[in-house]
RNA sequence: GGCGCCGUAGCCAAGUGGUAAGGCAGAGGACUGCAAAUCCUUUAUCCCCGGUUCGAAUCCGGGCGGCGCCUCCA
């Protein structure tokens, strides 16, 4: 079943057909490591991930790259004055750029993890690819797209006449419309930075040399030099959040299409959706942030998370609300505890039952990942009257590899395996109460060992208890 | 000012022309001494108005409302 995805450069879906058959060469704009990742950028990861496990399920090999953008993206406070986010950053807690770098860069990792995202095959700096990034300047500038000012070297849209087709813009009304002043001399409002230079007033951690001077290379150049390095020069698919379609991947085509003179640079474009929070703006800028150990806090899990995000399509504004992670938190625990009960599962599952449910979801993922009708599908596998225990299991693991929520490998709750003699005591005693028809003395110590957050559970072999 | 997205049950949401997926919550029932857990059943005509059509949540026009981007953001 080949997949359909939904290309933002077309503006509809289209059938996904690898440049190199069998391979899936794909590229994700990853965290600008200046602060702790929230759960808006974990949305976009999730987003990749689970394109990604799609393009795996259809037998494709993926080459995914992912980039840490930890220099060059600047600050909206002063253009003009080039504030870099991880310069800031360092200053504002007294610490070097390539701390904050390292310590963000692990959060997110971390997280990632935690959500069940694959690791990528390639996690590339941006800082440690400056020699690639100065290669490919030096390339746009003697094909004459470039042009220096005091500020730095600039890209010239105006040389490219295909700028404001990637994202259907209209130039005129965008500069009509920004709300941040030009740098002095750009010669169109769309030109961006390649390199800045360094001030001689302003001291940095990150500047390098370059035939231009001292300095550091703007923020969208990273991309083209370090995909080209992993992917090479035409690759297939490009993934990011929504906001990045206007300027940073509109800069990215096209200084990677005037510079490789390849069109179309990438093949395939997606992006998803944000998820937005209602009153709680999390805006970095805001200092909002909300992260997966946030989440940890409040009793949703990660992967918990992972299928909250699952429940709406990637192309929808998914809205936030802690009340709904909970709900989802709730469903998904249903659902593993449900995956372990089939792990105990005998015997073989029979194809042709199995088909039909297959079908369908390989069906609703190759529509553009629509995991909200992936997810429906494995609620009826779980409850369909025509599947077998074995069934259920073989189709479980099977859809969790594209889904990644552990279903797989999910664990029969063990309950009580921690022992207590106290705790075992009192059981024994409501009992006897019980026996006894003793019901006040038996609900008394249910309410008590409820209050400090135990819980029993009756089942016909007995109570049993758990920690809440 | 420009561009774009969205408005489906209490909540999170699928569905893009043929008569409303799924999850959570709620209700009823089974089980239980009572609960909890679990299981079964059940709950909407799709923001408003007008139009196209045999037929629209789905297409068109006009409202109202929410969000995003154009500036760092996933």
């Amino acid at each position: 079943m080949s997949l359909v995805l939904y290309d933002t450069r077309m503006r509809s879906k289209v059938p996904f057909a690898p440049i190199e058959p069998g391979h899936a060469r794909v590229y994700t704009c990853g965290p600008t490591v200046y602060a702790p990742q929230h759960i808006g950028n974990m949305r976009s990861q999730l987003f990749a991930d689970t394109l990604k496990r799609a393009l795996l399920a259809d037998g494709l090999r993926v080459t995914h790259v992912i980039n840490i953008t930890d220099v060059g993206h600047l600050t909206h406070d002063d253009v003009d004055q080039g504030e870099d986010k991880m310069e800031a950053a360092a200053e504002k807690s007294g610490r070097t750029a390539a701390e904050v770098a390292a310590e963000y860069t692990e959060q997110w990792r971390v997280d990632r993890e935690r959500l069940g995202c694959l690791p990528p095959e390639v996690l590339c700096k941006a800082t440690d690819h400056i020699a690639e990034q100065l290669v490919l300047i030096g390339e746009l500038e003697e094909r004459g797209y470039t042009y220096r000012i005091e500020d730095g070297v600039y890209f010239d849209t105006a040389k490219f006449d295909r700028y404001a087709e990637f994202a259907g813009l209209d130039l005129a009304a965008e500069a009509e419309g920004a709300r941040i002043a030009a740098v002095e001399g750009k010669r169109n409002p769309s030109d961006f930075a390649l390199w800045k230079f360094a001030e001689a007033s302003v001291v940095r951690q990150q500047e390098w040399d370059s035939p231009w001077g001292r300095g550091f290379p703007g923020w969208h150049v990273e991309c083209s030099a370090m995909s080209r390095r992993y992917l090479g020069e035409h690759f297939d698919i490009h993934t990011g959040g929504v906001d990045h379609i206007k300027v940073h991947h509109t800069n990215e085509v096209a200084q990677s299409e005037c510079a490789f003179a390849e069109t179309p640079w990438v093949n395939v474009w997606m992006h998803n959706e944000f998820l937005t929070f209602g009153e709680e703006k999390i805006s970095k800028s805001k200092g909002h942030v909300l992260a997966v150990a946030d989440l940890i806090e409040q009793g949703i899990e990660p992967l918990a998370f992972r299928y909250f995000i699952l429940q709406a399509h990637y192309r929808q504004q998914q809205a936030f609300t802690v009340e709904a992670a909970q709900a989802a938190a709730t469903g998904y625990r249903r659902l593993l505890a449900q995956a372990a009960e089939l792990r105990g599962a005998t015997g073989a599952a029979d194809p042709a039952r199995c088909e039909p449910f297959e079908s369908r979801f390989r069906a609703a993922m190759a529509d553009d990942l629509n995991t909200p009708r992936a997810l429906a599908v494995v609620f009826d596998v779980l409850k369909s009257d025509a599947l077998e225990p074995a069934d259920r299991r073989d189709l479980l693991t099977e859809f969790d590899a594209s889904l990644g929520l552990g279903l797989a490998d999910a664990e029969v709750a063990d309950l009580a395996q921690e022992s207590d003699p106290r705790i075992d005591a009192l059981l024994e005693e409501r009992q006897a109460a019980r026996k006894n028809r003793d019901f006040a003395t038996a609900d008394r110590i249910r309410d008590e060992l409820a209050a400090e957050g135990v819980e029993i559970i009756d089942t016909p072999e007995g109570p049993r208890w758990q920690r809440k």
